[in-house]
DNA sequence: CAATTTGATGACTACCGGTCAGTTACTACG
DNA sequence: CGTAGTAACTGACCGGTAGTCATCAAATTG
């Protein structure tokens, strides 16, 4: 009886619909304007189906998100995965995630939203839970490479990869949000590029969480090279 | 005749007296859930005199805003005014911007949602010139002390002080907002604690912008004292 | 083929931001 | 004063939206 079969795969179909319908409103029109009717219409379906699969608004938006999320993921492992060394994956990893910014913004403008508190309150346990668990995954590579980088005597074995890690990423992150909302604006009033802080900014992380030796081995190649 | 003026004296009082039911509706719910019926009963003002002082509900969240950077505004003027070595009011600003999270996590919030972009096309042109405006001094503020900094040789003459502002906040602020909404999952996640994250990264930044020799003057000062 | 379960629908409700015609309070002036 | 004119204020109302639910339709079962 492979009736369950079917009617689970019909679900997990109807569920990718929705979600690619709101993928695509929300990109027009971002989370506020966007509208339910809106995503059912894209949708094609009603939108008292749209709460059959998803308890709101938000956790669609959420659901949108964790997607994201993976693609991310999917681009992190795939450097690291080409194992070219510490130093230069690192490096790449940021060049990737400029890339992402770039080439999926209303994913990134995403997971910045995502981190409002009064959003996290408009949804739902279970769809924080899943955000939870992609995101843990993603934190949890990074952090591997940046430990691996401290064995092999590349990084300061004085610093602790985890706090390492919240802070390349933190400050990359930050800075690509200013660059999405307000580049001309820092243009004008402090006449700076902020790509071209952000490309300082890991530099300089990048640099002070090294040994002696390799940065040694690196020096010029921090400042100037840029991976593609 | 004294008119004129007692009727604009009036005017600026209603303005804060609404902003200050909108500050208060606002920190209690949030922008989305606070409501301008709400903030109306609040001022013991009817919902439409709000409009005649306001442009709508996400201008009135802008105004309130705007007052937060002033007061922070002030309490870096302070902590610059005291002359202290452009080491120690840099280490002492990060310090009150921490105070200012702890104390004012309301306010802070909001320098952060004011980032998305989605907020920056609901607010009229007028406010977010005012808002401008009051970014721009505070970091005027900053980049000078910075750049004292460069001219009295304690910091790194080829990095550029309006760079290394913009690099200092945004890490710091970055890390400030993640421990907001999330520092329990990185506590349980990667058993980081956020806050400590912050003074190590500040730590890090700090001593890469330091020049040699003022480096080995604070040496061990940067990463254990706690200034208050 | 009838009974039952599952899934989809869209009219409906409650609520909210913003408006505006009407009211009130204040000022100017004869 | 009293009245015309102005400025400030009001709240009923409007359009629009998130979320619900009674009803219907289709699929499944026995």
């Amino acid at each position: 009886m492979g009736i369950h079969e079917r009617k689970e795969r019909e679900r997990e179909q109807r569920r990718e619909v929705i979600l690619n319908a709101a993928q695509k409103v929300f990109f027009e029109k971002g989370l506020q304007s966007a509208t339910m009717d809106e995503i059912a219409e894209e949708a094609e379906l009603s939108k008292g189906t749209l709460y059959l699969y998803y308890k709101g608004k938000e956790d669609l938006y959420l659901a949108v998100m964790i997607r994201g999320i993976e693609t991310l993921y999917d681009l992190f492992k795939e450097v690291i995965g080409k194992n070219d060394g510490i130093i230069m994956t690192i490096q790449k990893l940021s060049a990737v995630y400029i890339r992402f910014f770039r080439e999926h913004g209303n994913l990134f403008r995403m997971f910045h939203y995502y981190q409002t508190p009064q959003f996290h309150k408009q949804v739902s346990e279970e769809i924080l839970q899943l955000c939870n668990e992609a995101n843990q995954r993603i934190w949890k590579m990074v952090v591997d490479l940046l430990r691996k980088g401290v064995d092999e005597g590349v990084l300061r074995s004085d610093l602790n990869p985890e706090e390492n890690a919240v802070i390349l990423w933190s400050s990359a992150s930050a800075i690509l949000m200013r660059m999405d909302t307000r580049r001309e604006e820092f243009k004008q009033m402090l006449n700076v590029d902020l790509e071209n802080v952000l490309r300082k900014s890991n530099a300089l992380l990048l640099e002070s969480m090294m040994t002696e030796s390799s940065r040694k081995q690196f020096q010029s190649a921090l400042f100037d090279h840029q991976p593609s």
